[in-house]
DNA sequence: GCTCCACCGGAATAAAAGGGAA
DNA sequence: TTCCCTTTTATTCCGGTGGAGC
């Protein structure tokens, strides 16, 4: 038997898992009503050929804000159709396009301009966009709707050179997305001055709302009674923890029900929870680990060394146990204050810089925020 | 040969609080 | 006790280099 029917063959309790993935956009999004009619509020100026204001919203991870804007993408995109107007909304992570050159081509490109991701300047990709906006052989004016998803990442990366030239673009609506409140410290005032946006915030989920949420995915998702009493409840209350994170709900639920198909059994029980709770975790340090860049590694790894013989890591000490590691191969201190900084973004070490007066002068106490056993497998291990 | 940009490091500036002067 | 100075490192600013697409 051919071994790809054999395995579609095994017993599942799972009907259709892609309703469980976070990217999957469900036609109605529980508790998020008021959030959609903000945004529609400002775009549906849009409908009158006028260009919406911008807008920036703000929320921690899984809140709902990237499933919240392609909600309202598509409900215009739908609604301008209809009126034969001639909107255009572009959806753009900028995690995968990480300076104003990368997003303006990319921009170039979705509208049908080909653009080439170097050789050109910086002015002649402008341009190129800009004058998209210029000729219209039909009359009707075109109108751009940006979503610019995690925009603190590319502010801090490449300035805000990009806002700077969306905003001075007619036609132009950004709506920014943010992890953080604070990211408009990256925005110099000349810019802000121009970012005149309307501000929505996305509280985080509550267990009870999480529990709405989790119970109409898993209609979808799970095969008639596979699920145990309590495990919806469960997901809910660990990720309602977890800062009301939504994503992170739907993973546990997903993941119990993997672990329940492993473990061939017809209905997820709550221990699988748990148990679902520690492989996600695992997994998760796992997976940045490997795709650190090698020298970030050495840094973590110095990290791991002196968490082991519990010596105070000071960002001096640090240093010095990295150079030791590397073995000549070594960047100057002026790199490690970066890496440092990503490492505390990924969230695997937090930092607090205290002054130890004229004697010590300053420096960075650093702890490990992660499981050691589940680090040193990462970096030691396969 | 041109451009973008990731990666790098030097130099300047900021910060905090113990130490010492008053 | 108060206040300011010193010390040491954090943090920022900024420019250089080289690989890669064009």
């Amino acid at each position: 038997m051919n071994i790809f029917e054999e395995l579609g063959e095994k017993k599942t309790v799972f009907a259709d898992k892609q309703y469980l993935d976070h990217r999957f956009l469900p036609d109605n999004l529980p508790h998020r009503e008021e959030q959609i009619k903000s945004i529609a509020k400002y775009w549906i100026e849009a409908l009158n050929n006028v260009t919406p204001p911008d807008i920036t919203i703000y929320g921690k991870t899984g809140t709902g804000k990237t499933a919240v804007a392609k909600f309202a993408m598509k409900q215009l995109k739908e609604a301008a159709k209809n009126n034969d107007l001639n909107i255009r909304t572009e959806y753009i992570r900028c995690t995968d396009y990480t300076t104003e050159y990368q997003v303006i081509a990319r921009l170039c490109q979705q509208m049908g301009r080909d653009v080439p991701y170097r050789g050109w300047t910086k002015a002649e990709v402008i341009n190129t966009f800009r004058n998209l906006f210029k000729k219209n052989a039909f009359g009707k004016d075109l109108i751009l709707l940006v979503v610019l998803d995690e925009i603190d990442i590319l502010l801090r990366n490449d300035g805000d050179g990009l806002l700077y030239t969306l905003t001075r673009t007619d036609n132009v609506s950004i709506l920014s997305i943010s992890n953080y409140v604070d990211f408009k410290k990256f925005i110099k005032p000349r810019v802000r001055s121009s970012l005149r946006d309307r501000e929505i915030v996305f509280p985080p989920y509550g267990a009870q709302q999480l529990v709405d949420i989790l119970e109409e995915r898993s209609k979808l998702s799970f095969k008639e009674n596979a699920l145990g009493d309590d495990v919806i409840p469960l997901c809910a209350a660990l990720a309602a923890k977890e800062e009301g994170d939504a994503r992170y709900a739907l993973d546990l639920l997903r993941t119990s029900g993997e672990l329940s198909d492993e473990k061939e059994s017809d209905i997820v029980q709550g221990d699988y929870v748990r148990e679902a709770k520690d492989y996600i975790e695992h997994n998760k340090i796992t997976d940045i680990i490997m795709t650190l860049p090698s020298q970030q590694q050495r840094v973590l790894e110095s990290i791991l060394y002196l968490t082991k013989r519990k010596e105070e890591i000071t960002s001096g000490r640090l240093f010095e146990v990295y150079k030791d590691v590397s073995r000549g191969d070594s960047v100057s201190y002026r790199r490690i204050f970066d890496f440092i900084n990503e490492l505390e973004m990924l969230g695997l070490i937090s930092t607090n810089t205290v002054s130890r007066g004229r004697a010590k002068g300053r420096t960075n106490i650093i702890d490990l925020q992660c499981d050691t056993t589940v680090l040193e497998d990462a970096i030691w291990g396969m």
